[in-house]
RNA sequence: GCGGGCGUAGUUUAGUGGCAGAACGUGACCUUCCCAAGGUCGAGGUGGGAGUUCGAUUCUCCUCGCCCGCUCCA
């Protein structure tokens, strides 16, 4: 392993480079010249994702009895945006200096001053507007004005009483929700790491209020703990991630406590997920501004109570971006001849691994194609996967690494006198003879997949 | 939006005011080849526009686009 050799920019060069070049993630609109800071996936990217999406969604949702799903509109009433407030602040007025281009919030401008270069001149304050407008019907009017949503949680706030209803539940228990969030960036960049349009897994966890021993902080430490063990699930190394609590001056004037989950990735540590506690601060906003009571009625005190909200809020490229970060390994080999090289392996986790299985004809030979493409054809169904005979089985082998493949499967000359393949393990790199008929029950055990 | 950098095959790049080369990748064929780099043949390129010039990929201008930086918090 020659981890230690790379620069950080050299490490995230390789990164964006193989992603690209093996379809995970290429630059978007290209033919025409591309979109800044658009990304999007390709074949393998895509599984990567779902894989991670999917992932999350059976952690959290289905194998936990207090989590439920919802699935809302991008496109919600702007009332919605008043009463959360980012309306406001997600319109500021900035300024720039003259001298060194640093900029300001027109409201925080304090003094004459830039505190950077010590600058006196300043630019004319301009409107940032970070939320997407667009207008509902095709007539434009300010009436009509409607926005993309900055945030999915919102819509979990609003929806709180019809999810409550309809499932029965009983504080505490969450909602959980996938989906797209658009921000007009002022700064977008580092890849995929910060974007105008992304995609968001949010848990809006409601407890009881502190006056109905709500106890937060038992459940927001809870919320610690799920977190870390999501990281290891999906593949993102420990040593790379750092809990960082943000102080009550940085933290949003609503939230009592908020810890960072943040990521060393190689341009620098930063955010990866947020944990925050935001008291009742949503649901009491959008009482006042709907005039419905969001209340819910605790059956033990007979009382309405206005629950309070633990938010694991987890980004989705980002999470492929640490993802990718940390599967990357290279080892130093020397092949039969003597010459030096280096093999590059993405060692996902197998769950998350695009292809979980590739299947190599050692040659293209039309009996040994036909023995590949029979056993393809059985084990399709069951995981994705990949076929390819082209080049040499060595390149081959090199290749399924470079994704991340758990295993390879070789038909040759013996297949067809012994019944048997080779499986190769993407890690150890080792070989084993499994019998045909015993080959998809040997994937599905060395996988860890049930049976169906 | 502001400042800086940059546009040559899919990728990395060489080069010239006069036919644009290479490597890797890729396609076809040959090779019973289990851990990259065997042989033969092939496809594929100067972001766009205007100007200077006999002639521009090269020089000039414009334009388009990308990358990096400007507290954005997934």
């Amino acid at each position: 392993m020659v981890k230690g050799k790379n620069t950080n920019s050299d490490l995230m060069e390789k990164i964006t480079a193989l992603a690209r070049s093996r379809g995970f993630v290429f630059p978007g609109s290209e033919i025409y010249g591309g979109l800044a800071n658009s990304y999007d996936l390709g074949p393998l990217g895509i599984e990567l994702k779902r894989n991670i999406k999917n992932l999350w969604w059976k952690t959290f949702v289905h194998e936990r009895a207090d989590i439920f799903g919802m699935d809302a509109n991008v496109i919600m009433s702007t009332l919605i945006w008043e009463a959360s407030g980012h309306l406001k602040n997600f319109n500021d007025l900035l300024l720039e200096c003259k001298g060194c281009h640093t900029r300001y919030r027109a409201d925080e401008l304090e003094t004459e001053e830039c505190v950077n270069c010590g600058g006196k001149e300043f630019t004319k304050p301009a409107q940032f507007n970070t939320m997407f407008k667009t207008n509902l019907g095709p007539v434009e009017s300010k009436e009509n004005t409607v926005y993309l949503r900055p945030e999915t949680a919102q819509a979990m706030f609003v929806d709180f009483p019809e999810i409550q209803r309809t499932t029965r539940a009983k504080l505490p228990f969450g909602i959980a929700q996938i989906g797209k969030v658009f921000r007009n960036e002022i700064t977008p960049g580092n890849f995929i790491f910060r974007l105008r349009e992304f995609e968001q897994m949010e848990i809006e966890y409601f407890i009881a209020p502190p006056e109905s021993k709500g106890d937060w902080e038992k459940h927001f430490e809870a919320w610690l703990g799920e977190i870390r063990r999501w990281n290891k699930m999906v593949g993102i190394d420990s040593k790379l991630v750092e809990e960082v609590d943000i102080s009550a001056k940085e933290r949003a004037h609503y939230s009592e406590r908020t810890v960072d989950i943040e990521f060393k990735y190689p341009f620098g540590q930063k955010e990866l997920y947020g944990l925050a506690y935001r008291t009742n601060y949503d649901l009491k906003a959008h009482q006042k501004q709907s005039g419905k009571t969001l209340t819910y009625k605790d059956l033990k005190t007979g009382r309405e109570v206005l629950p309070h909200v633990i938010e694991p809020s987890f980004g989705v490229e980002r999470t492929m971006l640490a993802v990718l970060i940390s599967a990357y390994f290279e080892q130093e080999i020397t092949s039969a001849k003597g010459e030096k090289d280096t093999r590059v392996v993405m060692r996902f986790p197998k769950e998350i691994a695009p292809y979980k299985v590739a299947i190599l004809p050692l040659s293209d030979k039309p009996e040994l194609i036909k023995v590949a493409a029979k056993i393809r054809d059985e084990l399709k169904g069951h995981f994705s996967l990949d076929y390819d005979v082209t080049q040499s089985i060595g390149k081959r082998y090199r290749r399924q690494d470079e994704i991340g493949t758990p295993y390879c499967v070789t038909v040759d000359f013996d297949s067809l006198e012994d019944k048997k393949v080779t499986v190769r393990d993407r890690d150890t790199m080792e070989q084993e003879r499994i019998g045909i008929n015993k080959l998809g029950e040997h994937l599905e055990d060395k996988l860890g997949l049930q049976k169906q």
